[in-house]
RNA sequence: GGGAGAGUUCCCGAGCGGCCAAAGGGGGCAGACUGUAAAUCUGUUGCUGAUAGCUUCGGUGGUUCGAAUCCACCUUCUCCCA
């Protein structure tokens, strides 16, 4: 018995966006679905009970920092990561594959794999298809990812093509490794970078492979966002119908709205919780950056028509103290807030695929939230 | 009463004759952030009719082509001796 499947419910009738449902070991979520990342076995400044309470159906850590720090030994033995962190439903880990592009300037790529110099101390470490798959299976996460290289923006084709086909050895090597499929699913990863091609020639590659679920790497990385959703349009028609596609580093709304459009059932991405932090909120009238003076005085909540704890109970100008102040607590109710709205703004995509009106959807959000509705 | 030292732009604090509207922090203001080396980073922070001009470095008056920087007096503060 497969770890995961997917259950399509609904395509919508007026995009072709698809309603469904992923089931894992730890349970199972609604797609097209939002992944806050925890990426150090924690969702900066959110508990697991206050995830549940925005919503959150599955979060993502990451191979790479619980390699080096705890160890994934230690999470082995404190009986998987679902129970040292205590979160009991889906975990999805991502492979390292995307610190072989964001520490480029401390790390040598290899056929055999990628040597790292710890951000931490300096030590060096070595991460290979194989290694990567070792630390997923000891931290027990349901959904695993295949160690890719996600190739930087701008990427010549040439370079492109020789990281997309070792992605996809690398890919095989993960497969052949990877043994208890029953408790945790093996995803592979398309790159290509902005080639639809290689794009292409990549997916046909994964799906002979046959995974469980398909990932798209290597988008989000600084190409403008129409040519993200050109590359994105030109790569779900060639991946099963029948298999999660997870687009990943995508979240900011127009993006998961457009790419929920593009048939895509997972997203993850840092922004939100990253934003909070630094004192950024989502609001259905567009961001606004609550730290800014103008909110001093304003005692209205962060988003009138948002449900969320924080905006039935904070304001504006108190949580711009509480930035000003340095306080934890106004980082903390930033990435409360904006994971509840992203986490909401998928339970309304998925409510309008439902109701076949996803297109009415975009429209209305868009022009709320000062996005051009003419793009795409 | 005697002696020593210090007063710099919102704050702290460098500067000790021209390259000074004045380093560096802090604070303020604004912006960025998209499989997290991020509670981080960047820009800006005297005034204006602004590739230039004007007014600033306790006060007043000098020296000098030129002063935050040198001199005199005044003033405030700190420390030491009585």
């Amino acid at each position: 018995m497969a770890a995961v499947t997917y259950e399509l419910i609904h395509v919508c009738k007026q995009t072709g966006a698809r309603l469904g449902k992923v089931h894992t070991p730890h349970g199972s979520f609604d797609t097209p679905a939002f992944m806050p990342v925890g990426t150090q076995a924690t969702v900066k400044g959110m508990s697991p009970d206050e995830l549940k309470q925005v919503g959150a159906g599955i979060i993502l850590s990451n191979t790479y920092h619980l390699f080096l720090r705890p160890g994934h030994e230690l999470i082995r033995e404190a009986g998987g990561l679902h129970r040292f962190m205590n979160w009991d439903r889906p975990i999805l880990t991502d492979s390292g594959g995307f610190q072989v592009f964001s520490l480029a300037n401390l790390r040598d790529i290899k056929e055999e794999g990628v040597t790292f110099k710890s951000h931490i101390d300096g030590t060096s470490y070595f991460l290979s298809p194989e290694k990567s798959i070792e630390i997923q299976n000891a931290l027990g996460s349901d959904i695993i990812m295949a160690f890719d290289e996600c190739a930087p923006y701008p990427c010549d084709y040439d370079y492109a093509k020789k990281s997309m086909e070792m992605t996809t050895r690398w890919a095989q090597r993960c497969k052949k490794l990877h043994k208890n499929t029953d408790k945790q699913a093996l995803f592979g990863i398309v790159q290509g970078s902005m080639y639809t091609d290689l794009r292409q020639e990549s997916a046909r590659q994964l799906t002979q492979l046959d995974f469980p679920g398909y990932a798209i790497g290597g988008l989000s990385v600084g190409e403008p966002g129409d040519v993200m959703m050109e590359v994105l349009g030109e790569t779900t028609p060639f991946l099963p119908k029948d298999k999660p596609r997870y687009l990943m580093g995508v979240g900011s709304p127009d993006y998961l709205i457009d790419g929920s459009i593009r048939g895509i059932d997972m997203f993850d991405c840092v922004h939100p919780t990253r934003i909070g932090r630094n004192g950024s909120v989502f609001t259905r009238d567009g961001r606004i950056i609550v730290r800014d003076a103008k909110y001093a005085e304003d005692l209205s909540p962060i988003d009138s028509e948002c449900d969320c704890y924080v905006c039935k109970n904070f304001t504006r100008a108190y949580i711009r103290h509480l930035f000003k102040a340095k306080e934890m607590l106004g980082l903390r109710l930033a990435t409360w807030h904006n994971l509840r709205f992203l986490l909401k703004l998928m339970e309304d995509v998925r409510q309008a695929i439902r109701n076949d009106s996803l297109a009415d959807f975009r429209n209305m959000f868009f022009e709320k939230y000062g996005y051009d509705t003419n793009i795409k």
